[in-house]
DNA sequence: CTCGCTTATTCCTAATAGGAACACTAATCT
DNA sequence: AGATTAGTGTTCCTATTAGGAATAAGCGAG
């Protein structure tokens, strides 16, 4: 293989693990819907300039019916994501968190201000809550053990904790501040 | 002032009005002891790229002794600071987790190798709690309502808080998966 | 005085973000 | 049927971001 890949690439190569080919467009939507909690969403420029990497690489087979192209493993790309989860360190987490970058700052624009960036924030965390509790629910039925959607139930209810905790410490924030006055 | 300046140039800017010249180096490690946990340490390229912005822009001075410059906020630079605080939409947070996408994919490799990939993260978790730790402590004295490092206090509390969540989030996993076994 | 470490800056390359632009298809309304 | 709009699918462009190598000067320890 010489190089590794950008972790992009395996990010897609695993959202076509789970069965049927993709095309570069519906690759991009699910990566909206599902990818979009745990890792970024890529860019549709990127989505399809990976695919065609995946694609020289013999990683994906595509299956062109001449106005649309869907793509799916082939046994190269499935052996090389295996390859990748069992070999590859994870690395630590990164957060890019803009409320948590102007709360720092919060000395600048008052208690005010900050109170009610923190109150809205509250709120699209219910609405991304809420969406992701969908997905999850999506998934019920087909999450026991030895089941396919297993692990990506487990990744979900770990979200929909995060979301749910974040939401508290943020209330908890707010109190302090209103204590302040 | 036409355009908004990217996120970074802003994080560099907070970082200037806490007081001090810094030179890009100095910046950049400022970023890595503290910024680092609620946003992505820039790199050095780019530290130095958005001085030169910023001074171009006029919103930082530069303070050369020959050998290395040092940047302080300029009185510009603090109003747009402020501004964009005031102004700007903070958006949502991105997370990439490179734990939480493997867990996804966990179906291909088995319980084993996920539960040592869970387990060497909460110990990374554990580290990170304790660095972030540290820093809070530095603050201890410095936060109270009204002082200058009540807002990174409360940054940094909430930090504390989500890796200790995440720990216990994962723990739990952990534990699901032996009982799978 | 020189070896190695920290400070400081510059440079290079690739990956990523974010959309605009374009085209073709399918469904809906009149 | 014809026009309108929404959705599907791909390509292109630009700037930002990531990551680290290369360079060089200063500084403390032996």
């Amino acid at each position: 293989m010489g190089q590794e890949l950008p972790i992009t690439a395996y990010a897609l190569l695993g959202l076509l693990s789970f069965g049927d080919p993709l095309t570069g467009y519906e690759l991009k939507q699910r990566a909206d819907r599902t990818l979009r909690f745990y890792w970024v969403s890529p860019a549709m420029s990127q989505v399809y300039t990976e695919l065609e990497r995946l694609h020289r690489a013999g990683l994906v087979m595509a299956h062109g019916d001449g106005r649309s192209t869907s793509y799916s493993l082939s046994r190269k790309g499935s052996a090389e994501l295996t390859r990748w989860m069992k070999e590859s360190e994870p690395g630590f987490p990164v957060l890019k968190h803009p409320v948590a970058l102007r709360l720092l700052l919060g000395a600048l624009v008052g208690p005010e201000t900050i109170r009610e960036m923190l109150t809205r924030h509250v709120k699209a965390l219910e609405e991304e809550h809420a969406a992701l509790g969908e997905v999850r629910e999506s998934l019920t039925g087909r999450d026991r053990p030895g089941e396919p959607y297993r692990y990506p139930a487990m990744v979900a209810d770990w979200g929909l904790s995060y979301f749910a905790h974040e939401k508290s410490v943020i209330e908890e924030l707010v109190e302090m501040l209103d204590n302040d006055r």
